[in-house]
DNA sequence: AGTTAATACCTAAGATTCTTATACTTAAGT
DNA sequence: ACTTAAGTATAAGAATCTTAGGTATTAACT
């Protein structure tokens, strides 16, 4: 997979399931390839999935219980979708909160200590 | 270090750095237990760095050029105090720019899938 | 006086997760 | 024939964090 990152890896870490389990919460099911397509156009290909962390996060998922999965035939290719269990769909609510919150959490710190000059004539 | 977090660690991952060059960037000069009690203050105890993630972390960017190191007598304790170099200072506002962009873009992201209830008044 | 908690530094083993590279297949375009 | 896109997957190594431990001083409690 062509990888031009916006942002360091380093920074996305960790968001990887938030994003799967968000998408899948509001797509009936999606296959591995389609996932890594839909987030790099919803963010201007700022944010781009590799497939080497992709696929183990998804078999993980699927292994903890939150995704299941159903090979379809294309042509003589099979696809495997993945959708969300009763549990994945808690999990996926839980994430994205947890993240929004985090993420207050964060730029709240930053803030304070370094004000962002856009925001300056707020206060 | 008692450790009762907030956040799943996973999210925390990646942002050790962004913090404790933010905190630097407003701080003439911290030391390592100093920096764990900020951020646990500042954050009402949502996020907790543990010692053995950032006292790694500080060594590393003070071996990249971005830190440097003051040894200050406290009594018989030796306090080792930080202070962001002039290549840190950039390294700083680089980071702190990049995690405020990248905490847009996921949130963007995440509401376009997954829109945030108590948001909703808003369109 | 003895114990605990807070202050203050640090490292090492193991776990997790990501990067990078590779492998394989089918289909479509040039 | 060759390249690119679609599609799944794994494996070696790197990076980072967790957990647990070590050392030492000082303050507070009992």
């Amino acid at each position: 997979m062509y990888h031009c990152p916006m942002y360091s890896q380093e920074l996305i870490k960790g968001t990887l399931k938030t994003i799967v389990l968000s998408l899948l919460s509001e797509h009936d099911r999606m296959y591995g390839y389609e996932i890594t397509q839909h987030v790099k156009d919803k963010t201007s290909g700022e944010i781009q999935l590799t497939e080497g962390a992709l696929y183990p996060t998804l078999h993980k998922l699927e292994a903890e219980g939150f995704l299941e999965t159903e090979k379809v035939s294309i042509g003589k290719r099979v696809r495997k979708y993945y959708r969300l269990t009763e549990n994945g769909n808690k999990q996926a609510n839980d994430k994205v909160n947890e993240f929004r919150k985090f993420s207050e959490t964060m730029n709240d710190l930053l803030n304070s200590f370094n004000p962002n000059p856009e925001l300056q004539w707020l206060s």
